[in-house]
DNA sequence: GCAATAGTGTCTTTCAGACACTATATC
DNA sequence: GATATAGTGTCTGAAAGACACTATTGC
């Protein structure tokens, strides 16, 4: 029989399955914090508790696809432009406990977005559902999601333990890949890059090493063009590398 | 309508749904050569090729658990002591692409996991449609699994590059994490730890730089022991430390 | 003593942190 | 010129690579 002959012959249908859906942790920084997308729930299960933007992976539908989706739709974001001007996106972790959600057996693949506070911040004003919420990462390794006045917020499912897991990730992540520039706009100063940095460790960085480091790795160059509207020395502008490694 | 309300009246059936998964990328190094373990497929689809030893997820098991068991089922390895150990597991990537396989959409969370060749050896020895590939991974980041004659082998749906990420997923982990420990014994020389880490970072590495680096870590902690029956003068017979960090 | 490897002392190089200094814009 | 920040020169200390040396075992 060849592969071809099995394949017309062969049954896809007797086992039960799972449901598989993409949650998004879209995080920037604001305020010099780092902060992630929430969206309140208004249905059951957790009602009026916050939760990732997601959804459901489609039959036909690649996860990154999926995931891009939903960072086009759910999250509130408008598609135009999204990928070209550098939305970092990448897969996470899945989450598959059998008992995390009460509805039914919900096996989610966590993604995990870069974007500049400035192109998320529109979206989150114009919705009353949708909140940036502050990150803080406690000694015990206990993550929370705080409100403006920062009382922590009530995280639905096992999203809390999510959102740890995409801290840990960009934390690990900053000293070897170029992520933090998905924090900041096309142009912009080594000044800028170094508070992105500083936000997310947590605590102020060297200027002169943080500088050589920065353009010792070739992640960026700088533009020749200098920033304007400051009432001091305007800094130079930098990009993004076009040999920027991925992954 | 209370939540619990709310679930007791909640229909889980409308959509259609995809398979789950799990594969599990059993790593070694065998003749100071990265290898992982590989099973022949008997069945079409990629009837002949090889494939990473895998299995559905339970519809009430968590995904941690059914990679724990196909570690212990397909792999062919008995249940007996593979926790208390030191068996490193730890989940890769979500691999969901819905052409990967050819029959219907099914989505795998691939797992890594790390045991000493000795261990594994026994089981492979025993069953002619496992092996134990050495891994190659070229310049251009193509990874290869090779038979004993050193040719490619041919891996059967997107497992090369499950195989891909494991390794530099392996890499990248060597110079932060105990990880390598798990490809040991319980008892090790410093030696025998080198050489594992030259095995898959693929050169020769400083002798006292090293020694230094792993002792500094506090990763492991000397036993006052040393090995025996050498012609040599003895080793000093190490053990990972109590207070190994997880993760 | 010989062979073979364990384990260490130390020099050099490299790189991060710290600080002070110079440079350049607005007002 | 005053002010505020950009950007750099340089010292210091920590850690890695390199090499040679001493130590300890079996034979």
């Amino acid at each position: 029989m060849t592969e071809a002959d099995f394949l017309q012959g062969y049954d896809p249908t007797p086992f039960d399955r799972p449901s598989v859906t993409v949650d998004l942790v879209l995080m920037t920084v604001v305020d010099g914090r780092p902060a992630a997308l929430l969206q309140q729930r208004a249905d059951h299960p957790f009602r009026q508790c916050w939760a990732l933007p997601g959804g459901f992976v489609g039959m036909a539908e690649g996860l990154d696809h999926a995931a891009r989706r939903v960072l086009a739709d759910k999250a509130g974001m408008h598609q135009t432009g999204m990928d070209e001007s550098g939305a970092w996106l990448e897969q996470l972790a899945t989450f598959g406990d059998p008992a995390r959600d009460p509805r039914m057996r919900i096996i989610t693949v966590a993604y995990f977005a870069l974007i500049p506070a400035d192109r998320v911040a529109g979206a989150v004003a114009a919705r009353t559902d949708l909140t940036l919420a502050p990150l803080h990462l406690a000694e015990d390794g206990a993550l929370t999601a705080l409100d403006n006045s920062g009382a922590p917020l009530p995280l639905a499912f096992d999203h809390a333990e999510i959102l740890r897991h995409a801290l840990v990730r960009l934390r690990g992540k900053l000293d070897w890949s170029p992520i933090a520039c998905a924090l900041l706009p096309p142009l912009f100063t080594l000044r800028d890059l170094q508070r992105v940095h500083e936000a997310i460790v947590g605590r102020p960085l060297n200027k002169p090493a943080f500088r050589r480091r920065m353009l010792d790795t070739g992640w960026i160059e700088g533009t020749g063009e200098k920033e304007s509207g400051t009432s001091y020395r305007p800094a130079e502008l930098y990009r993004v590398a076009a040999k920027g490694d991925a992954i």
